[in-house]
DNA sequence: CGGCATTTTGACGTCCCTCAAGGGGCGTGG
DNA sequence: CCACGCCCCTTGAGGGACGTCAAAATGCCG
């Protein structure tokens, strides 16, 4: 396990260039979104750049990490575990999502990449300075919070009242909302809509409160009922959404 | 379906006197916490208090709510429902909690009176105006927030992983925790525990994404092999606190 | 080509849900 | 005081969705 202040190995070398916080792509999204002028410079100065590679974990349940950031590229799991080894993914988290909780040095689950990550990171001590003397900075933190509490809430009546099936689908029509966001661009609506998945088989099962096999066989079903279409097993096609949301259950 | 700011019938008027916020029970817990001076001052100027019966709506989702406050008494509880009426509570909030979303007027989940409940009241806009000005007071909600997050976070691993067993066991550790915190005059820690319990068999289902029979089933298998004991079905004693423990799979 | 991780598929078991009936507590009204 | 209804809780029988165990297929990379 590797904390978010430990010195990275040769494998997680910096790939993506440093930027100006003015050209950075989750600008508009991140914890400094409402910042500007000197609270922007303020955060500036005290922000790292660190990538992970997929798979790598970023922090440990447990750990004291002295570090909390954003995620500029990649995605981010949250993982809680039983002593006995069975595992619930509680978070998921993309670009411009925060990571650490200010306030509390302790980490409450494991965070691990997903895919390959790129994390702006400040250092805690001067980022809970800089959060109590800037109210914007921590009315976006408050605001972000939240927003997870929700989506942490809608995601307790995925597991304790969906099937399987429906599972998959809100699963899966999350992320294509998500990549529809992305790529706001004029598609044509009647095209297939297409995306990649940045989980495995078995993390979508860890997500979705399931097992590796449930997964694949709902996977394989709905593909058998034409809602979905994959070649390759890590990207979807949704030939109708309205389709796949029908099966989402809500 | 009764919103926070519909004035009440008969069966709801008020009960519990209106106190200073010197002598608030909640006085250290609630959102008011870090406040103190002209801040609690501006608080207390815009406070209302309002009262509910068992089992009444405080606040439906989708409704625009123009108030948010803190539970002074009392057990509320939070649900999400699906179109076909399958319902999963997704928060269980208890006093010094706070009610409402600041920031967001529309209700994302049903909120309800579990027990006899008094609410702390302040209109939605004065108090938003307030947070902005009140650094202490955005800063208590943000702890208060994150400490909803991680407690939701644990119920994700709970219904996505643990078995009914365990849901029950865990569910009533912390109530017994609960317990024990509201009481912390020394008691003997050999005495069997005893506490009430807030929820019926079938609140209790809503909350651990289980059916009401099997519920009662496994409370009633725990009774049996002395984990458990209750002569009212609402009250439960706990001879051994840590077997309970240990049947909490955590 | 060969090794490894991931995914798929099959057979079987089990935990929990569904459906159904019955019991206990409590308030209301005769 | 008892009868009745209502709600909550309990208990039972049966079924189904998902988990477990096992093996084969697929893809990736050296």
């Amino acid at each position: 396990m590797r904390a978010l202040a430990m010195p990275q190995d040769g494998s997680g070398a910096p790939r993506f260039s440093h930027v100006a916080c003015g050209d950075c792509p989750i600008r508009e999204r991140a914890v400094c979104a409402y910042c500007d002028g000197d609270a922007l410079d303020a955060l500036s100065a005290i922000k790292t750049y660190r990538e992970y590679p997929a798979g790598r974990d970023i922090l440990a349940a447990g750990e004291v990490s002295p570090m909390v950031g954003s995620i500029v590229r990649g995605v981010v799991k949250l993982t809680k575990s039983l002593p006995d080894g069975r595992a619930q993914m509680v978070g998921l988290l993309f670009p411009g999502d925060f990571v650490g909780h200010p306030g509390r040095a302790e980490a409450a689950y494991d965070a691990t990449a997903a895919t390959e990550v790129q994390l702006c990171l400040f250092q805690r001590q001067p980022f809970e300075t800089l959060l109590r003397e800037t109210p914007q900075l921590e009315k976006r933190l408050l605001d972000m919070t939240l927003t997870e509490l929700d989506a942490a809430r809608e995601w307790l009546l995925l597991l304790g009242r969906k099937t399987a099936r429906e599972r998959i689908a809100t699963f899966l029509m999350a992320l294509a909302g998500r990549a529809r966001r992305a790529a706001p661009a004029g598609l044509p609506d009647g095209a297939p809509f297409c995306f990649p998945l940045p989980l495995t088989r078995g993390e979508m099962a860890e997500y979705l409160g399931l097992t590796i096999e449930t997964v694949s066989r709902h996977m394989t079903r709905l593909r058998a009922e034409g809602v979905l279409a994959f070649s390759d097993a890590r990207s979807v096609s949704v030939p109708d959404l309205a389709a796949l949301a029908a099966e989402a259950g809500d």
